[in-house]
DNA sequence: GTTGATATTGATTCTGATTCTCAAAATACA
DNA sequence: TGTATTTTGAGAATCAGAATCAATATCAAC
């Protein structure tokens, strides 16, 4: 019954939290859950079209948004809006945690990880008698060459 | 209200900004800016509703969306994304910094504030020649005693 | 001050992402 | 296997926010 892939691991966490909560783990579920561990992020609407062109073409929209949100509920994944409109779906799992650093003139964004910032995230987390699953941080600013940027007037007009 | 206010200080800025960009300065725009400087975060609706009330009544909701935009342009505002749906304007003048600790299970959030983090933040930014204006630090995890939250099998099933 | 070019506004409509609805299908437990 | 329950897909509904546009306000030059 075993196919011995990591992903085993994620399905079998995956129907354990639903077991746990009188839910059921469907074909549905677990095609989203093997495509999204697979990704960084995704959006809904892309997860949608990488999943439609499979073999299992029968899958409702709806259906993503839901069990997203559920993935996001169990901590296997985060959700996170940029820009305004779209929601990233971030998988938590997929590799080390990164931050963001963003220009808000040219809108450049540059990852980077602080262990040291991170061990601070969990001592103030204890302090408030909290347990982190995770974290999101963003910092705004701007590049230190920010002349070189997009014309930032342009950008304050664009609205 | 009365002249002298440290309200002239935020005005003369908007002013500035505005001028240097060959924008207009409205009276809709000062009083936006008026009604943003006395709140912590407000919603464009929730802004939309308090100057309604006000003297002047006629002002339409794309103009507190355009012009709310437009203080996230200029530094003073901040856009957030706690609940999927509303965007919530954060008053980045109003007070300290504060960063947030969020309870996944019963959505309890606890203010906090780390000088230390701050300034690793900092040194994580010129690193990469970046100037800070702002950040936005969240943290999410479980209550210590989680178990006395908001049931959380009923809060995975209302989806 | 008046003028005129330009930016802004309010009312309205539009958009598009996300959620809701509900009958039909799938799942899990006995 | 039967059956109670959950989940699904398709489409409709929702709703925040953006776009439109004619009317109005602003501002710099006179």
């Amino acid at each position: 019954m075993h196919k011995g892939s990591s992903l085993n691991k994620e399905v079998a966490l995956l129907k354990n939290l639903l077991t746990q909560n009188r839910l059921k783990l469907t074909q549905q579920r677990e095609a989203i859950l093997e495509a999204f561990l697979k990704v960084d992020h995704i959006t809904a609407e892309e997860l949608y079209r990488v999943i439609s062109k499979k073999k299992r073409p029968q899958m409702g929209l709806a259906t993503i948004y839901r069990t997203l949100n559920l993935l996001c509920k169990i901590g296997i994944g985060q959700q996170r809006h940029f820009d305004d409109n779209r929601t990233i779906y971030d998988n938590v799992l997929h590799k080390k945690h990164h931050d963001h650093l963003i220009c808000n003139k040219c809108e450049k964004i540059i990852e980077f990880e602080s262990p040291a910032i991170e061990r601070l995230q969990e001592e103030m987390a204890a302090r408030h008698g909290f347990t982190l699953s995770n974290h999101r941080l963003e910092l705004f600013g701007h590049c230190i060459d920010w002349k070189n940027c997009r014309d930032w007037q342009k950008d304050i007009k664009r609205k």
